[in-house]
DNA sequence: ATAATATTTCGACAAATATGGAAGTGTCAA
DNA sequence: TTGACACTTCCATATTTGTCGAAATATTAT
């Protein structure tokens, strides 16, 4: 089984969670910047030994990055790497949605 | 939380594994005719009781179906599904791949 | 130094998932 | 109506996940 498609499952499992899949719709929202973690919690609100659980999964995946500024943490998409898996689904997998729904450029650079 | 998040969440939970993710592209190859189980077996060389139990958990979700045709069971992919669930990833989290990559029109209608 | 803020790590537990052998079900062919 | 074929369901078990309180870490302010 390549190395590719373990890739893309790892990352497909971790937005496999509503939780999560939470989280990424936020973080996409935050664009480059980021979102600190507590703004996070608050738009969530879960404890945050929980979000921590999942952030770091997903980190982990290379989904998200962090990093820190003064005592706040800043999570922020790692766009590239989202762009491969969702190229994954449409090369790899050869799918694709008729051209109506599919965005003419990024919204998100 | 959203029914349409919880969906997504739900159908992407299951691409989120290796040999599902291997079955979904063996699903999208063999386009609306489908494939049979024991084709699909074949390919991945799996037990047919672990094969099944995967089947049965993409079906749920609703990312494919089962017909019988005499003793064989086709699987076929619910192509709308798919669609939509990529949708999702497109226009509620808002993103968007290079033009390049965005495929002009549907290789599997 | 001490306290407050922001977040992670630890630890423990219940629930869900993954796996595969063995037995069962539906279908066809002789 | 017996047997072969194509699968699924049942069962048991090991592993992974998800959850969250409590303790630990890092940073800044007083």
């Amino acid at each position: 089984m390549s190395l590719e498609l373990e890739q893309a499952a790892a990352q497909l499992a971790e937005l496999g969670h509503p939780t999560r899949l939470g989280i990424f719709r936020i973080l996409v929202r935050a664009g480059h910047q980021g979102v600190a973690v507590g703004e996070i919690q608050q738009a969530l609100d879960i404890p945050n030994s929980t979000l921590s659980h999942h952030l770091s999964r997903m980190t982990k995946v290379g989904l998200m990055a962090q990093r820190r500024d003064g005592r706040t943490l800043y999570c922020s998409l790692l766009f590239n790497n989202v762009e491969t898996l969702l190229a994954f689904l449409y090369d790899e997998c050869c799918l694709g949605l008729p051209s109506a729904t599919v965005p003419q450029s990024s919204c998100c650079d």
